[in-house]
DNA sequence: AGGCAATCTTGATCGATTCCAGAAAAGGTG
DNA sequence: CACCTTTTCTGGAATCGATCAAGATTGCCT
């Protein structure tokens, strides 16, 4: 059982309830921070067949409405997670490219108030630490 | 007058000096946090002809020998600047991506020390401030 | 000056993402 | 429940940033 039921989550949402948006809400919620690769094939494997224009323009659709986030490690094809309520960070590892979640230690966005902001109206601070995971430090 | 003559940088930095490498260094000079295409313009105006890929080679060349930063905020191609030396952060305005140096609060990498860090080592808190610059807000 | 090795040129290739036009389907309405 | 409008999905092609490959050049050390 899914934490929040995907087709519930659409509607609350306004966003109308298709095969391929509840495969890919579904995809997500097995895969955190999975690529639109992976994210396509796990829908392709529950459905049968998705065309890729329709998880691109799912995941939009679902980013668009709050429903999951959009991240871009440098180097890294876009992934996708379903956590948007709170404010965490992201730990990249930069052997093999594992994501893991962090918690923010404060909570609310932005966590982080620049020093300078040279006039520029912040409304987010996002935080990625580099490092290398337990599986790559081991080998 | 540039802040570091180029040709020594490059010496100093075990590198061979050539016509395309200077050039990049000072298109990267004026134009903080170009990306390629503006800095392969750049060079191009000073030398009359540049390769794509000795572009490439050389940003690659100078970020592995320490004397530029690749930066790449999601949804923008790659960028480069020269300031290595210090751990700063960038802003990056959501409407036209400029992007705007912020000194980091700390000064010592990483300045930022995770809750969790799930076994990872990490070496590095990159910070991305997102929000909206001056130009854009007025508009 | 001589020679090795790194570097630059031209041209092709690749992966991720988007554009396009038309077919299909979801959801509100009578 | 059938109909109609609007959004969404399909299939194919195209774009964009970045990289690879092979050969000609050139910088640097002896």
């Amino acid at each position: 059982m899914l934490p929040v039921d995907p087709t519930q989550a659409l509607r609350d949402a306004g966003l109308r309830v298709t095969g391929p948006r509840i495969a890919v809400l579904e995809a997500l919620s097995a895969h955190p921070h999975a690529d639109t690769d992976t994210i396509a094939t796990a829908a392709r494997t529950a459905l049968g067949a998705v065309s890729t224009q329709a998880v691109y323009d799912v995941l939009r659709a679902l980013s668009d409405a709050g429903l999951a986030r959009r991240i871009e490690p440098a180097g890294s094809p876009a992934r996708f997670e379903l956590r948007v309520g709170d404010n965490h960070h992201h730990v990249v590892c930069r052997v093999c490219g594992a994501i893991a979640d962090v918690d923010c230690a404060v909570g609310e966005r932005p966590c982080l108030d620049p020093s300078d902001s040279h006039g520029f109206v912040i409304d987010e601070a996002e935080v990625t630490y580099w490092g290398v995971c337990p599986d790559c430090t081991s080998t």
